[in-house]
RNA sequence: GGUGGGGUGGCCGAGUGGCUAAUGGCAGCAGACUGUAAAUCUGCCGGGCUCUGCCCUACGUAGGUUCGAAUCCUACCCCCACCA
């Protein structure tokens, strides 16, 4: 039996890596793209059809999980994967993304960040301690730090103070988690339950970036690296090029995680630059809001051409969308407000970026990536941008 | 037949003399969306042009008052309510 959290790269080829990463609740061959399930639900899906769909494992958020029902609830229910049936590997994302979307409802300190909360006004101290604590009780495969994320417009000196706060923060994460394992307050599991994932800051400043990543190795040895801060405002080059200054400082043993990221073309471009997992939640609002992936570039599912459709969002897909339903009659179902058209649309970007990612991992191994993203970059660049 | 209310752009519905091509909403068209405050948000939405502006058409129909009318007056047509 393989170890909880080994990560075993398998093939390289260029920059691009193919692994399998063991966790308590299965394997995940990697890439891999994670939906996004941030109140214990990927938006609008059964997990039936999140499974269907390829899903290794899927997120959840801290923060929102948090506000509601509370980690105890979910804590008393059995724990996120009884509670959802989810019995895949899950990740909690550990609310630091809430700093930088819900900007204007919070208050940062060195202690924590404090939030109004959106839901009820309530103010809500939410610490590296406390954001380790919900997560433990949440119980995920892979719980991730507390970071402070800043936007990427922001100046060295505010994303040096992100980046160095991340990093304290991240040693108080460490150190509760530490404490939990270790089963000092009497609460389940034990150190092979559940992982601690640090997250690298330093916005688009490459000598940042690169103290983040000697900050985060120097205080232990994780079992996955997060890259985080990243696609919040800054250009696309901008972001490959911290990729790119990222790859040769990262320990290729560990699984690399580049946070938030996204549409299609940003995972073909990331997994080129070495990148192992993504999640991203433009695969459900964008298909909440009628945008639909394919392989011929992005297709307006509401759009009028496709009043009298008989043919699929994309012929080359095999999702459950695809198999059956005409963009005549998903433009009626978004015409008529049905939900069944939010959730069909949902259904096969979601599946479009598993796909993107099998598809690399299957080029990756067989080493045929580099010829192949090349082409894919091509194909959907331009008017068929992806 | 009588009395009262009303007829506004695809639909609903504001507007009672100039700031009105006419508030809103719906429908329609397009765009945005990246660790989810989002089944959301933004723009366009009478026609035409030599398009930072100009012209035409338009508030039931026809006439009138006025420098100026969707707004006031007259007649007619139609709709609704109540009474006979």
């Amino acid at each position: 039996m393989t170890p909880a959290f080994a990560f075993e790269l398998e093939a390289e080829d260029g920059a691009a890596r193919a692994g399998t990463l063991a966790l308590p609740h299965g394997l995940v061959r990697t890439p891999a793209f994670m939906p996004v399930g941030t109140h214990g639900t990927v938006r609008g899906l059964h997990p039936e059809e999140v499974r269907r769909a390829g899903a290794q494992i899927i997120l959840g958020n801290t923060y929102h999980l948090h506000l509601r029902p509370g980690e105890d609830v979910v804590r008393a229910l059995g724990g996120l994967h009884r509670f959802t049936t989810w019995d895949r590997p899950m990740l909690t994302d550990s609310g630091g993304f809430q700093v930088f979307s819900l900007e204007t409802f919070r208050k940062i300190s060195e202690a924590g960040v404090e939030f109004v909360s959106h839901v009820d006004g309530t103010r809500r101290l939410i610490t590296p301690e406390s954001a380790t604590a919900i997560q433990w009780q949440l119980g995920a495969d892979i719980a991730m730090q507390f970071d402070h994320v800043v936007p990427g417009q922001a100046s060295h000196e505010l994303a040096r103070e992100g980046m160095e706060r991340s990093l304290r923060w991240l040693e108080r994460c460490r150190r509760e988690h530490e404490r939990l394992a270790g089963g000092a307050d009497g609460a389940p599991g034990s150190a092979t339950a559940q992982a601690l994932w640090p997250i690298i800051q330093g916005g688009t400043h490459a000598d940042l970036r690169a103290a983040s990543v000697r900050g985060i190795l120097e205080t232990g040895d994780w079992t996955g690296i997060a890259i985080g801060g990243l696609s919040v405002g800054e250009p696309k080059p901008v972001m490959h090029r911290v990729l790119e200054g990222l790859a040769p400082a990262l320990p290729a043993r560990v699984p690399r995680y580049l946070m938030g990221v996204g549409f299609p073309a940003d995972l073909v471009e990331g997994i080129a630059r070495g990148v192992d997992l993504f999640d991203c939640v433009a695969a459900t609002r964008n298909g909440r809001h009628g945008t639909a992936w394919t392989s011929a570039g992005r297709v307006n599912v509401k759009a009028a051409p496709h009043r009298l459709s008989d043919a699929p969002l994309d012929p080359a897909c095999d999702c459950e969308t695809c198999g059956r339903f005409s963009r005549g009659y998903l433009r009626h179902l978004f015409m008529a407000g049905e939900m069944l058209g939010l959730r069909l649309v949902s259904i096969h970007n979601v599946r479009f970026l598993i796909r993107l990612g099998e598809e690399a991992r299957a080029h990756i191994l067989a080493g045929t990536f580099g010829g192949w993203s090349r082409d894919w970059l091509q194909r959907h660049s331009g008017p068929h941008k992806a």
